[in-house]
Formats: C-alpha cells, structure tokens, sequence
DNA sequence: ACATTAAGTGCTTTATATTGCACTATTGTA
DNA sequence: TACAATAGTGCAATATAAAGCACTTAATGT
C-alpha cells in the first residue's frame, strides 16, 4: 500500500467535494493556470501554494515518517 | 494539540539523527543556503526542495485532514 | 575566556514558479 | 452528434526560489 501522491489528494479531494480547478483557484488564492500545471503533473510548486490549497481544501500538509517498504 | 510545523519537523528530525545543516544539504542535494532559509523561517521552498529534504530524513510529505479545532 | 563548530545573513546571479490570456482538448450529457 | 463545461497547453511578463560566497552571530565544549 503506497500513499497517494499530492496531487491526487488534491485531485480526489476536490473532486468529492465537488469543486472545479476554477473554483479551487478562486478559494485558496491560487493561480488557475498555477494549479492546472500541478493537478496535471507539470508544476513544482511552492510550500505557499500547497499551503493555499490545503488550507482551502480542509487539509494540512505534514511530514509523516516512511515506511520502509 | 497543534501540529509541529514543516520546519519544526525538520529541524527536530535532524537533530535527532545529528545531522547538521551541511550535512543534510549534502545528503539531500538541496544547496545549504536554502536549507538555512528554510530551517530559519525565511524561506518558501518548492515541492521538489521538501522532497529532497525528506528523502534524506526517512519522512514523506502529505497531506492530511485538517481537524477542526 | 578561548577555540571550534554550527547556524544565520547580505549580496548577487541564474533558474524557474506564478500568473494571465488565448487557445485546444477532453469529458459528460441531452 | 452537437453542445456546454471542465481541464490542459503555448507564450510571455514579472516575481522569486535556488545557490554560492563571504561574513557575522550563536552555540558548544575544554
């Protein structure tokens, strides 16, 4: 069992509650443009961002110790 | 029961594995004055900069629900 | 107190993240 | 199939992260 990368969490997250990229960008202050480049794999963005859209997604973003597989 | 911040993790985990600032940013390929930024408070690193940071600690970063306080 | 080691800072260059705009591609649905 | 909504992309401007260097400050041990 490997954990979900972030940019599903987001994807999935967004998704279930039912909200588009543009209302997401919206929300959390994000670019769209800045969050379409994530959600499709292409950004690599900043701690400020993930925090943006964390924040407006009810997550948090954290360290968790690696399993080693 | 608030969540260590990202910093605090780092720093902690470092510290723990004695690791020093040079160090890491040897074993992790991120450049010391970022991890000096960072671990300082002054920064704002990329998603690829906190990978590299945890790779190098055992840690992962992820997203997790937000408890609501 | 002193020496040593580790951490933090000012300055600079280069690389790149963010953003908007306009456009294309995909997806779902009537 | 045709339409509408949503997602993805090329281009360009601006802001800023990454990095090294030299230096200062703080912490640690003898």
């Amino acid at each position: 069992m490997h954990s979900k990368t972030l940019i599903e969490i987001v994807k999935n997250r967004r998704e279930m509650l039912q909200v588009t990229q543009e209302m997401l960008a919206e929300l959390s202050g994000v670019g769209l443009r800045t969050l379409k480049q994530f959600e499709s794999g292409k950004g690599n963005p900043t701690l400020e961002t993930l925090n943006k859209l964390a924040d407006a997604l009810g997550l948090e973003l954290t360290f968790k110790i690696k399993e080693l597989l």
